[in-house]
DNA sequence: GCCGTGACGGTTGAC
DNA sequence: ATGTCAACCGTCACG
């Protein structure tokens, strides 16, 4: 059954995507179902833009290239490119906002917060990305930036970011998907 | 041509 | 163990 859409009902889009090839174009990756864009670059559907990328657009942005630019130098959409930057400008954090999770947990995020970043100091081995506490971003990146005073952001963002990307690979190694990636990564030629 | 925005299909994770 | 649901994601296309 169709709702009625806002105002101008967008666009009931067709089945879906890419009308030129008629097809989604999907490109094999050790991490599952890569596609590509109009742009020719590949995202994952549902899924935050890698980091590097993120960091590359606010990058660009800060050294006065304009975001249409930017869109089509990293082959990422224009609407995405202007989300980034807004969302950086308002919050001062390139990270994407917590995905999951269910409501009663903004009740509890007040409380749990401080046990969330004791948790990840005393498990510095538990990645923040995949443990699903990757949400340091938007408003809790304003408090602590409240709370220490001004600092985080670049070095702190880097910091963290060079962290998880370290832990990441070391924890990839043990992991299944670490093995499978492995495989996948020697079975290519 | 550029950019803000909303629909869309998708993923995630607490409950 | 499984399902539900509300959050988020990036792309696409409109205006």
């Amino acid at each position: 059954t169709t709702v009625l859409f806002g105002k101008a009902m967008m666009r009931p889009t067709l089945a879906h995507n890419y009308p030129r090839t008629g097809f989604p174009l999907e490109v094999s990756s050790p991490l599952g179902q890569g596609r590509v864009n109009q742009l020719g670059g590949v995202f994952i559907n549902g899924r935050p833009l890698p980091n590097h990328i993120r960091h590359q657009i606010v990058e660009m942005a800060h050294h006065g290239v304009r975001p249409c630019v930017i869109s089509r130098q990293l082959r990422v959409s224009h609407g995405c490119v202007s989300k980034i930057l807004c969302r950086y400008q308002e919050t001062g954090s390139i990270r994407p906002g917590a995905i999951g999770g269910s409501k009663s947990k903004q009740g509890a995020a007040a409380d749990g917060e401080k046990r969330i970043e004791e948790y990840k100091r005393d498990n510095p081995g538990m990645l923040s990305w995949e443990t699903g506490t990757y949400w340091r971003s938007g408003s809790i990146s304003r408090i602590v930036r409240c709370k220490f005073g001004g600092k985080l952001e670049e070095e702190e963002e880097e910091e963290v970011e060079s962290k998880e990307l370290e832990e990441s690979e070391r924890r990839a190694k043990h992991s299944i998907e670490g093995i499978l990636g492995d495989r996948c990564k020697r079975a290519l030629p």
